[in-house]
DNA sequence: TTTTTGCCGACTGTAGACAATATGGGTCGT
DNA sequence: ACGACCCATATTGTCTACAGTCGGCAAAAA
């Protein structure tokens, strides 16, 4: 038995001997990355987590595959696992990809939406728009992502909403992401309210429409946010030097082996 | 003494660097899944599989964990892995994804395909004719996969790539699509030769709706051919008995936990 | 001082052992 | 004869052990 008297387990892992430690422990690492308490390109040794979550590695190895698979994490043979960092060029591709989907989400709900469905969303949307008015971002936030995972939801496509929910997470470890400008909201939240009612006309196209050009403006004002950002971190930089370097690297090469369609 | 940098290590210590026994039999698993071998609802009995690949447990395990997360297989907690089996519901679901996401990859080809990749795809749709008027079905089959393939690689969008991808092996566990009726290749085909004039003339519209009509006429030949197959199946039913009905079942639970947005 | 070489500590990769749980067949009772 | 219960076996879940690899540090050589 691992004993490691100084940590507290975590209730979930005490509660769990039903689930198998895998699921446990796969979910506990997502949340702890989704939430930044793990950051992108963070180490996560074996052994230390093992030990931290009172288990052994062998379980802790399978949910890092799954992780890897889920492209949360990266592995390199014999030197480990860390956080993966979204570059900026792959966040643009998610976000196009997130249109695409987003449309034939628009699409549908425009078709097949019922009254209290659409009641519901409206109710969202109210509630989003008093955010706005509180400023208050990062409730915003929180509400934009519930608002949009619910479409997906009502769309009545659960393969969609895996992976829509997927891309979702790979785009958190972008971190600029998360704090977007205040300004921005007014911006955002009138876009969902033509959604909206876009989708309680019953016309797709303009649902699909107003769902597809959301995105893509979300995504040219996350983008502008990052450059910004970024200009910022460099003006800065030559005076007072860097500040948070000493970080294992092993991040660069970014490959996954794009696999053939079939092999014979 | 300063080496050239580009040195080429040699092939097996590159091999040995780079993979594990986890990637080589994630591979190779998913090899024998895709190409039938492993057929849909077949178990994967750990030490058996670990005793043919002459390795231990841990390592498969890993790659079933893997293999999970692709959607390949099953994984039950005390009871084993199995290779998944996709009901209609979910092969539909995954059609209308594909199509949205191909009438991306129209758009994309439209506005920024070169010369020379056109003839490349050009050369594609000839091949396919060849094989059309050969009433080759099996080939024409390979050589319809690797035109979508490489039609999503040329959109330059590396992670709608992926997730196609991924889509598309999930789909090949869709039993009854691989033996698609012969006379219905000749339409297939010239509906290609149709997308790729559209992504000549450079319109977008055109190209993205051209693509997403060919995926939802794919998505209902295959559909309703499924459908006759099955009657099929009914009518034989009487007589015949069942015969090949003695296989673990252990398949009905399909959910997958469809998690949480972002757990607060 | 600068470079090289050998060594050491830390960590990962894989295998095997042990514990826990499901499955199938047989026995007992009614 | 039928059903409930129980035990033997097979299989999975988890842990520990050992071997291989990497990276850094210090001592030796130039």
């Amino acid at each position: 038995m691992n004993v490691n008297a100084e940590y507290v387990p975590h209730p979930t892992i005490e509660l769990l001997q039903t689930s198998s430690l895998v699921n446990v422990v796969h979910g506990e690492l997502e949340q702890m990355i989704l939430s930044g308490k793990l950051g992108p390109g963070e180490k996560l040794t074996e052994l230390t987590l093992a030990a931290q979550l009172g288990i052994s590695r062998g379980p802790l190895r399978e949910a890092f595959r799954m992780l890897e698979e889920a492209g949360l994490v990266r592995i390199t043979k014999n030197r480990g696992v860390c956080v993966r960092d979204i570059p900026v060029e792959e966040a643009v591709e998610i976000f196009d990809l997130r249109a695409a989907m987003d449309e034939l989400v628009g699409r549908k709900l425009a078709e097949n939406i019922t009254p209290p469905q659409l009641k519901e969303i409206r109710g969202m949307v109210d509630t989003m728009e008093k955010a706005v008015k509180d400023k208050d971002t990062y409730h915003y936030h929180l509400l934009n992502l519930t608002f949009h995972d619910r479409l997906v939801e009502l769309a009545g496509n659960s393969k969609l909403a895996e992976i829509y929910r997927k891309l979702i997470k790979e785009l958190s470890l972008f971190r600029r992401l998360n704090l977007e400008d205040g300004w921005l909201m007014p911006i955002s939240a009138s876009e969902h309210r033509q959604i909206v009612k876009a989708i309680a006309s019953g016309d797709a196209d303009a649902a699909g429409k107003a769902m597809f050009e959301h995105v893509m403006d979300s995504k040219a004002r996350t983008i502008e946010h990052n450059l910004r950002r970024q200009q910022q971190a460099h003006a800065g930089q030559g005076a007072a030097s860097i500040k948070k370097a000493p970080r294992p690297s092993l991040q660069t090469p970014q490959q996954k082996s794009a696999s053939n369609p079939q092999r014979s």
